[in-house]
DNA sequence: CCGATTGTTCACCTGATAGTTAACTACCTC
DNA sequence: GAGGTAGTTAACTATCAGGTGAACAATCGG
């Protein structure tokens, strides 16, 4: 399991942070727009869109016009390797060596290898 | 985003359950050689079991021979929802709506809708 | 400039959680 | 049934992460 996928799971533990991605799906958000939508601080959504952007899974852009505003929006890499490791760890049933070895285990009873 | 997916996220927020998770790959397993091969208490490694089963990543099984001993291995449902939320946040990319809306936000400045 | 806006960093508090040891349950073995 | 084994529950501790308000930095607008 490569680290990263661990530091993805790590961000994603949390229930806010989950909906900034899920929110984020319908395009790029303004900080203040997150906060606002979820009835947190500021404060509290900048930190989790530190967590969010240090693990990769968003970026940060300023726009045009006014650079105080901050837009953040997904990012795909860490999201891909995820889904990398998940479709591993579903192997498990569809592979057939890894089928085979789990049916033995089940099947010989207490002794270990 | 179902529940379930929020408890299965939280459940493999934790280092060593995911450990626990990439160990039973390789087939079912005692508890004893999980706390075993992570240098970890059976009291810690049995409520992180607990966790795992209560989500429903893992189950648990008495075998035959020895009342005593009970074997853990993962169980597909949690995976597979949490492999479909994944996919719907990729669709982010993929699907050509979504593609359109995030290059127009990206795009149209500070603008809110 | 001066006040308002956007967002972040700081200092602090609180609640959750993972680890430990000790005690308990259930079971096997002799 | 006495002793050992497999595992869980209980009680406790300590660390960490997320929330808040206050102060700060940068920018916009009159």
């Amino acid at each position: 399991m490569p680290a990263s996928v661990d530091r993805t799971l790590a961000a994603l533990a949390d229930p806010t942070r989950r909906r900034v991605v899920d929110m984020l799906r319908g395009g790029p958000r303004r900080a203040g727009e997150l906060s606002e939508a979820f009835h947190i601080s500021p404060p509290a959504l900048s930190r989790h869109l530190r967590v969010l952007r240090s693990t990769g899974l968003v970026s940060e852009q300023r726009i045009e016009g006014d650079a105080r505003v901050r837009v953040y929006q997904l990012r795909r890499e860490r999201f891909g390797e995820l889904s990398r490791w998940l479709a591993e760890v579903e192997s498990f049933w569809t592979d057939q060596l890894s089928s085979f070895r789990a049916h033995a285990e089940r099947t010989r009873g207490s002794k270990r290898s």
